[in-house]
This record gives C-alpha cells, sequence and structure tokens, in this order.
DNA sequence: CGTGACCTTGAAGGGATTCAAGTGATGTGG
DNA sequence: CCACATCACTTGAATCCCTTCAAGGTCACG
C-alpha cells in the first residue's frame, strides 16, 4: 500500500522539492547526475557517523532514519526523523564536521553526492541550490517545532504533533495511505525523539487509543480523528512549507 | 566594556562570516550594498510577527532579540537567543511565511534587506550565498544542541549550556570581556528559552551561582569556572562551527 | 514615597522517571 | 517440535524534578 515503485532514484526528492516549486528538466537531470549508486543499510547502523567529517552528502531513497546526539551517560537525543526523500547530511556540507549522527531506523536504501558536486550545482543551478538550501530552512522549521513540543506541550500533545508531523511528511512522497501509514520505530525509539522514557511512550500511545484518536499497532498508524489530534497537538502545517511558490 | 563602536553596518556580520571563510572586499561590498538604513526597536517590541509574509529579511545590527512561538494557553517556547550580527529572518527568504516571530529583548539596532537582493546575491556571488546558507544551518544546529538540552540534559545542565553557548557566540562578534558578558533577559526570559518556569531558573542560577560556577547579577555574568561549567553542560562547541574552512 | 517589574523562597501537587515484574511475539538450536 | 532466549511492550509502585500558587523582598522610577 504504501510504497509505491520508484523509477528513479531522485523520484522521492524530486517530488518533495516540486512541492515547493517547479523543476526544470535540467535541474532534474542535473541531481540525477551527481548521485552514485544506491546502497543499502540495516536497521541500527549509522548511515553517518557523529564526529566525522563526510566528503558526501547523502540522500535516503527509502526507509526511516534519524538524527541522534548521545551523551555521556549513554542516553540519546533524536533530533529529526528523516523519510524517504529526505537529504540525510546536506549540513555536512557547509558545515564540514557532523555534530551529530544519522542511524537507521528501518531497511534503508541511500544514495550518496559528492560535497563537490552540490557545490557546483549552487555554482551553475543556483536556484536547484536554493531549492537545496530550502530543504536545510525546513529541516531547522521542524527543530523549532519539536523545541516547542518539548518545552510547552504536554506529553500527549508532544506526541500526537509527531504523529501529525510524519502522516504530512510521507504524504509529501506518496508514503500514505488513506489516513494511514507505517511507522516502524519502537516505543524506545519514540521516546529519544520525544524526550521521553519508553514507558511513558507506552501510556500515552494506550491514552490516544482509548481516546479514540488512533489505531495504532504493529507498526502501523491509523488515525480516526485528524481534526482533534491537530486540537491537542495544536498542529500548524505551515512549518513544512507544502505550497508551491518561486524560490 | 563589551560594546565596540561599530563603523559599518555589516560589521559584526563580517566578523562572524569571517571566523567561517574568506571573505572578498567585493563580498563585503555587495553585503553593505544591500542593506537599508538602520532602525532601532524597544525592548519587547516584535521584530518580525508570526505568520506575515516578510519581503524583507532582517539582520540585528546591536541588542538581544529571539526566535519564539505562541500556544492557545498564552505560554511562549522562544527556540533561539539572537545577539548581533545574526540574520534573524534570513528563513523568510525561501520559506515566504513566518513559522514563528521575532522579538527585541533589548534595545536593539537592525537593518532590512530585501529578499530580491538576497536572491540576486545567490546568482551573482554563489559563495557569498554558501556563507548566507551556512548561517541558517548553524541555526539548525543550535536548535538541535537546543533539543539534545532539553529532552536529555538536567535542569543546571540546560543552563549552564546556553550559557556557554552565548558566551562563544557573543565572543565571536567581540561583545565579551574576560571570562564576561552582558545578558540583559529576565529570568521569565531564560524560563521560555529553556522551556522552564521562571521560578525554576531563579533556583537554578542560585545553585549555579553557590556551586562557584558564576557570579550573575544585574544582568551581567561572570564565569569563574569555565572547565566545569563545560563538564556539566557537556558543552561541545563543534556545532557553532567557529573555524575557518572554505565553502 | 508609592507603584510596578523582577527576583526569591516556601509549600503543595503533578507529570514523568526508575525499578521491577510479567506478558506476548518471534526466532533458534537441540 | 518444543524448550529457551530475546526483544518489545505493558502495568504497578515509589520517587523525583519541576510546576503552581502564594507571599515577601528588592530595586528603579515617576
Amino acid at each position: 500500500m504504501t510504497t509505491a515503485r520508484k523509477t528513479s532514484r531522485v523520484e522521492t526528492l524530486v517530488d518533495k522539492l516540486s512541492l515547493r516549486d517547479r523543476l526544470s528538466a535540467e535541474e532534474v537531470a542535473a541531481l540525477e547526475a551527481v548521485l552514485d549508486a544506491p546502497k543499502t543499510v540495516a536497521p541500527g547502523a549509522d548511515i553517518v557517523r557523529e564526529h566525522t567529517r563526510p566528503m558526501y552528502s547523502t540522500l535516503l531513497i527509502s526507509g526511516f532514519s534519524a538524527r541522534y546526539s548521545t551523551l555521556e551517560d549513554g542516553s540519546r537525543q533524536i533530533t529529526e526523523i528523516n523519510v524517504s526523500g529526505d537529504f540525510i547530511d546536506l549540513h555536512s556540507l557547509l558545515m564540514k564536521q557532523m555534530d551529530h549522527g544519522v542511524v537507521a531506523l528501518s531497511d534503508c536504501v541511500i544514495a550518496e553526492t559528492p560535497h563537490a558536486a552540490l557545490i557546483d550545482i549552487t555554482e551553475r543551478h543556483p536556484h536547484l541550490g536554493r531549492l537545496l538550501w530550502l530543504d536545510t530552512i525546513i529541516d531547522a522549521a521542524i527543530h523549532r517545532q519539536w523545541l516547542v513540543a518539548m518545552g510547552r506541550r504536554s506529553g500527549l500533545g508532544h506526541l500526537a504533533h509527531l504523529v501529525c508531523e510524519l502522516y504530512l511528511r510521507l504524504q509529501a512522497v506518496g508514503q500514505t495511505g488513506e489516513m494511514r501509514f507505517d511507522l516502524p520505530l519502537t516505543q524506545s525509539v519514540l521516546g529519544d525523539a520525544l524526550g521521553l522514557s519508553s514507558v511513558h511512550v507506552s501510556r500515552l500511545i494506550t491514552e490516544m487509543k482509548s481516546e479514540g484518536l488512533v489505531n495504532w499497532s504493529g507498526g502501523r498508524i491509523e488515525i480516526l480523528d485528524w481534526r482533534r489530534l491537530c486540537e491537542i497537538a495544536e498542529f500548524d502545517p505551515t512549518y513544512l512549507r507544502l505550497q508551491c511558490e518561486p524560490v
């Protein structure tokens, strides 16, 4: 249901960028041209390690991954969940040194592209360069929403917000069904994303189900009451910039 | 002590960008050319309002401001504190619609620059465009550190991390003394930034002082034990990218 | 000198954590 | 084919960090 056959390595990325501004055939070809051959990564493996200095940026073609930081006591904070079509370490292009790691949360297919080729895109296709820039700006906007959720929302509101966000982001790349989507993440992973313990995530999911907001089992979520879910989350999708407008 | 006389509107910005990569005289001139005349903003006033669609991006020349989001119950979450030399709504250049607001936390001097002029910079000065891109990428890195602090650090560690971050960011633009800096923010504002109540911020500051980590009064902070402060915060400045390297 | 903004301190309460025990599904080797 | 291990999830009980509410103190300023 959720995974259509992809005919090209850049299809999900192009889907997502095209939601925001028209891409020319030339620009699509330029993107396609800089990508290396796809690789697969097993769940739990690092796609990009913390503190390294990659010479490539990596596109997530399918699967789920997460940016994370590890603390001295061994605890982990996930700072973003990545879905198909996300450029997962575009930051390293200009940051040079990774300030965080990226781990595969499911079976992932990725494709790398050398930094030099991306610099070349900003020189020869400034408009495409701005779309890549926009992609990193939206990452920052997602971070800000997570900060608001973590700092000021209730536990239930926080989890509801994450569900709303993932539904729309997956929808943008054609990975959702009718008010349902696959989310193959453990409650421990969700806890690391929400800044909560896995025990408490379990209780919150139980609460969401008993409130009739969702069905949620076996890594599959069905949203039963989108309106009330958005209310509880105070969800406003502006930050995902899902409108088409020239940049 | 902390505020040197600035000879040009872009001096703090150029200071900061130059820490990361060499700027040509031509690039500095291009930046200078796109800025409108400076304005002043009083503390508490919005510099950019939530949900608007600015046609300009704004440079903070001096003072402190904050990105924030407001919730339905009236509570507020600050997602970043801006200092001199920060481009405070570069995001709107490509996001179009503001997903957050920016408020002046002290007397501020700002200068606006039309979006069209910034687009022009990305076309005609791609290298300078990448430096502006890097600036927004560093914002995202700061957001991630705040997420880690909020989700997984202790209250004291979180506050200590903020103090470390602000010290280095202010140092980068020449706004610090010898292990001391001005931070004219109320404890209520700090609470909104840390996701805590002002009451608890008061207790944390008391604790930091009684531990001999800082002197902190009258909006002025003196760091007494930088090493231990960094330990408590698990502070690693990589994310601020304070090294010079071609982009 | 009165007023308001900010900070401090105390006491009570709540949301989330930790620890622990137990369930269920899956997989594996004897 | 079943005994056993593993992993994810659930549930309960005790605890803790932080919040809320409230009162009092300090300081700047009209």
